[in-house]
DNA sequence: ACGCAGTTAAAACAAATGTTTTAATCTGAT
DNA sequence: ATCAGATTAAAACATTTGTTTTAACTGCGT
């Protein structure tokens, strides 16, 4: 099993650590529990990456790629605003998809840091906040590094994640509410 | 020990229980790196409390009881709305004190629930829910169980959850903000 | 002094976890 | 067919975890 099918196994072991760890967040999930998804033996995680570390590193590089976010810029900067927002929602409410990992993964490095969360940052949150201000600097026209146009993204930022990472909060508070596209016209009414 | 200094070592107990529930989640902490703090026997919170679990609850419950916010209802809408802001903020900005434990156990939560998160949602985000909608319902002229107003309410929690539960990543991004009175007026600038 | 209930201390237990080791199995080239 | 290297499987290891057990200790009333 050389080449061909490269790596079976590996495969499968990246696609069941991607759900487990985004489940119970790097601690809280056993190398045993990946492999029995799998259906692969308990070495295999430390045969094919060094450690269990090394396969969380290996999830994370492997669903951050595909989570950029860089929408059209022919628009109007409030129009680029509501597609952002869009965007950044839609690819947070994603079900239980590979989308989705970084999103519930990032809720576990925010109660509990690891070296994972720098790789987040620099790769997704980084980028999204530049571009969200520099959007924002178009609209209220301050320089995108200006105190208030800092403070509007974190704004914004705040709201959107709120909503996938306060979800079982919400669900709580306000059990109707269902997550369609009826919320895009709400943040970008609040702005 | 049966009286006077009531209960020496299980207020030791919930103290270090605090901190290291706070810091490392439930699942996250040791029993013995909480008795090690506390100066006290692995056994002890067996014997005290039932469980890790029953000493989770514990710690809950106290920290809970001291955390509700009720302010003073002769001002304007406007002002009670930045005065509770203000409050929020305020709470969760709190140091390394009692009362930031619950923020960052909610944190915990919010990446892995367990039975505790009923227990803050009741007693603390629940009642400051109502709250918010009541004041932003006056503001607005709106039932407080209307849905603009609900989607008002999730827009003020989430900006005020957000820079106590993203603080880590707030630091990478915008390292040289300093948590003084300063974000007050923003928040309320931004309403 | 004695005993008694409440409390603490030390040790042990069973289960779980990450990792390693060692042997088996498979694949493809010679 | 055979050999070498890559992959998988099974077992074992050392450590850690929550919990229990058993004995020691403490203060206090009789």
């Amino acid at each position: 099993m050389t080449s061909g099918d490269i790596d079976a196994t590996r495969g499968r072991l990246l696609e069941a650590a991607g759900d487990v760890f985004a489940k119970h967040g790097f601690e809280g999930t056993t190398v045993r529990e990946i492999c029995t998804r799998a259906g692969a033996n308990v070495a295999a995680v430390n045969y094919h990456f060094r450690d269990k570390m090394g396969l969380y590193h290996a999830v994370l590089k492997e669903s951050l790629c595909i989570a950029a976010v860089e929408p059209g810029q022919s628009k109007s900067p409030v129009e680029a605003l509501g597609i952002l927002i869009t965007v950044m929602l839609r690819r947070m409410s994603e079900g239980s998809q590979r989308g989705a990992w970084h999103v519930r993964i990032m809720a576990h490095e925010l109660a509990r840091p690891t070296a994972g969360l720098d790789q987040v940052i620099e790769q997704v949150i980084g980028p999204n906040y530049v571009l969200l201000r520099r959007i924002l600097g178009e609209i209220t026209g301050l320089p995108p590094d200006h105190e208030t146009t800092r403070f509007c993204a974190h704004s914004v930022m705040g709201q959107v994640v709120h909503y996938a990472h306060a979800r079982p909060v919400i669900a709580r508070l306000w059990p109707e509410l269902t997550m369609t596209e009826g919320r895009v016209e709400q943040i970008a009414q609040h702005i």
